[in-house]
DNA sequence: TGTCCACCTTT
DNA sequence: AAGGTGGAC
């Protein structure tokens, strides 16, 4: 039986201050499916405390006025969640360097979520997401993941409730399983990762895990690589298309150049743009000579706005 | 950068 | 119908 562990106190985190909207935007709005909303306690009854579990690492963040606060349970979590959340990437610079003098809708879309940012999730873990994504909503997704790291990840810890009024394994325990590794899901039956939910998704899951164990350092040797050399491989993979590569190498590679087409994408360009009837790969050639170097911070905020305010 | 549809399961 | 992919034409 795990030891368990303890919650540090809250700590600033400097840097960046989004608002409830913008922190959700950014956590829970499709790049990761890994963090669950708590309500707010009676020391914070408004705002949302938010939980999210990477590689080995649990960590709450939320929401103050003067900016954000986190806490974890376990050694190390500053300098991880520091990479995480890109505390150490000039987002407004990134930002400013987008054609958004020339393009009212980018313009609003950038006002509309001020602050919002790419996360820099491990890479692994952020395949195995994308494998899961196929025709799924984003709250299907997040059951698949759960169920796999449930039953098959590693205890990550026991991190109890510093409310004695409040159940040790209430929601701060949800996400405490870690993901399986890639050698572990290698390992996994088919029929017992389509017992997660994954429906089709698991053939594509046992087969990519297979490849990987018949290729170490294949992973880590592609997420050096540069973006369109990375592309090409991960396309190699079983389940993995464009929009999943793309998705892969820009929440879990840094690939600022990526520009994954959805049908999100596909509905804000055909709206906003004109470009009705263009095929993704049509868009995807727009997206990227329109928007340029960094067309997948563009691709974030186009999303979020359409998700948002595009009704549909 | 061709088009069509099966693939699992849930909302 | 849902945040795709792969195989068949």
């Amino acid at each position: 039986m795990a030891q368990k562990n303890h919650w540090s106190d809250w700590q600033p985190l400097p840097g960046w201050n989004p608002s409830s909207d913008v922190l959700r935007e950014t956590l829970d709005g499709g790049q990761s499916f890994r963090w669950t909303p708590d309500a707010g306690t009676t020391a914070n009854p408004a705002r949302e405390i938010w939980t999210g579990t990477w590689s080995t690492h649990l960590v709450q963040v939320r929401p103050q006025p003067d900016g954000l606060a986190w806490r974890s349970p376990l050694p190390a979590a500053a300098p991880a969640l520091h990479r995480y959340l890109g505390l150490d990437t000039d987002w407004s610079a990134h930002t400013d360097a987008l054609p958004w003098r020339s393009d009212p809708h980018l313009a609003r879309c950038l006002a509309a979520f001020p602050g919002l940012r790419l996360l820099r999730q491990p890479f692994g873990e952020t395949l195995l997401g994308f494998l899961c994504s196929a025709t799924k909503q984003i709250v299907q997704i997040k059951q698949m993941l759960a169920l796999l790291a449930e039953r098959h990840g590693p205890l990550v810890c026991r991190a109890g409730s510093p409310n004695p009024a409040k159940a040790a394994f209430g929601d701060a325990a949800l996400q405490c399983h870690q993901l399986p590794t890639w050698s572990h899901l290698a390992s996994i039956p088919e029929k017992d990762l389509r017992a997660c939910q994954l429906g089709f998704r698991a053939r594509y899951i046992a087969e990519t895990a297979q490849f990987l164990a018949a290729h170490p350092g294949w992973l880590d040797e592609t997420e050096r690589l540069p973006y369109a050399a990375a592309k090409t491989r991960l396309i190699q993979l079983p389940g993995v298309g464009e929009k999943v590569a793309d998705c892969v190498l820009l929440f879990g590679a840094g690939k600022l150049e990526a520009f994954p087409v959805d049908t999100w994408m596909l509905k804000s360009l055909a709206r906003r743009y004109g470009l009705d009837g263009w095929k993704p790969a049509q868009v995807a050639h727009f997206g990227r000579t329109h928007f340029g170097p960094i067309a997948g911070l563009a691709q974030q905020y186009l999303f979020s706005w359409e998700r948002k305010f595009g009704g549909r």
